[in-house]
DNA sequence: GTCTATAGATCGATAGAC
DNA sequence: GTCTATCGATCTATAGAC
């Protein structure tokens, strides 16, 4: 997709795909550069030159593409046209549709719980922040009052990542079809 | 409470809670002996004659710990005597306490989030599924068909730990706070 | 753009004196 | 029960050839 031509070497693209699924399976403390360079198929020393920040550079350059990747898919829903109801399917459509319906773990999620101190902790902060904000946008569209949209928006998430957790937590993808499926009923039965 | 006359060295419930602080706050891999020693107050050394398995050592303990108090303080009131409103009433009123209203990370959380691949992570995962099971058998109790009662039983652990896991993410303990307060409003309305 | 080789720091864990 | 000293492994990161 964003293949230069004439240079060889690895589409970026596949890196950072082999890259986060090291991330998704042990957190960010418990991956090392051997399994990263391992699973991306080159050598460590080869991933500075794709990363020259290292470890961070990679898991800052994979929470700018998610929250790039989730927002074009499901929360840019949120603020388009249309009324609300068809707002918030389109946006949990979109959202099933980045988490691969549930079945693979969020790495947003899987970063965000680590270690508070790491760099890139603040973006994904921030991000939760304005997706909430978002939502209760939304809600109040919908007529509740600013309060109660809050609170409706925040529910939401909490339901939706809770599940996603809880997949994780039992090593069953239960969890996070049910908050899913929940997700997709929409407006009618909050 | 458990100190033993004519020993000095230290209170291993003391130290216990002072190791299970920087397990809260960096997760297993992000946590060091160097700062688990530190935090202890006692030489790096000295750690291992406490916890002979090290790292792994202090964290099955301290999971061992935390889920016998969870048990104590709030699941087991699920299956006790009363009513089925009143028994989730104080389960609710336990599982508040035991989260210190929701103001501290959750360690079990914390832990269960991080490398799948550690020793430690089977307690929880099945820890997780009994404890889902309780909540189903009381919403049974309750007049819910088994399948209905599996699924509410579900939902309420994942807004429950979603709140949690939330809290976390946005680095603000407002979501667990909210996901705490719902959980007490009981079965009139979830 | 990829490699081998290695530096330099930190890791978990142990030995042994007190 | 605590300490100092240290081991060997692993870690992140870099140097430099191709």
């Amino acid at each position: 997709m964003k293949r230069s031509p004439g240079r060889p070497g690895i589409d970026r693209e596949v890196l950072l795909a082999r890259i986060a699924e090291v991330f998704r399976k042990h957190g960010f403390d418990g991956a090392s550069l051997v399994e990263l360079a391992h699973a991306s198929g080159i050598g460590k020393a080869s991933l500075y030159h794709h990363f020259p920040g290292g470890k961070s550079d990679m898991a800052g350059v994979l929470i700018r593409q998610q929250i790039a990747s989730v927002h074009s898919q499901a929360f840019s829903h949120l603020t388009a046209a249309g009324d609300p109801d068809q707002r918030l399917e389109r946006f949990a459509r979109g959202f099933e549709q980045y988490v691969d319906g549930g079945e693979r773990d969020c790495l947003l999620l899987v970063l965000g719980m680590g270690n508070p101190e790491h760099d890139y902790q603040s973006t994904i902060t921030t991000q939760f922040d304005d997706w909430a904000q978002a939502l209760a946008s939304l809600f109040e569209a919908d007529g509740r009052k600013p309060k109660a949209a809050r609170k409706q928006a925040a529910e939401l998430l909490s339901n939706l990542y809770g599940g996603l957790a809880l997949a994780r937590l039992t090593g069953n993808r239960r969890a996070a079809r049910q908050a899913l499926k929940k997700l997709g009923r929409g407006l009618s039965r909050n």
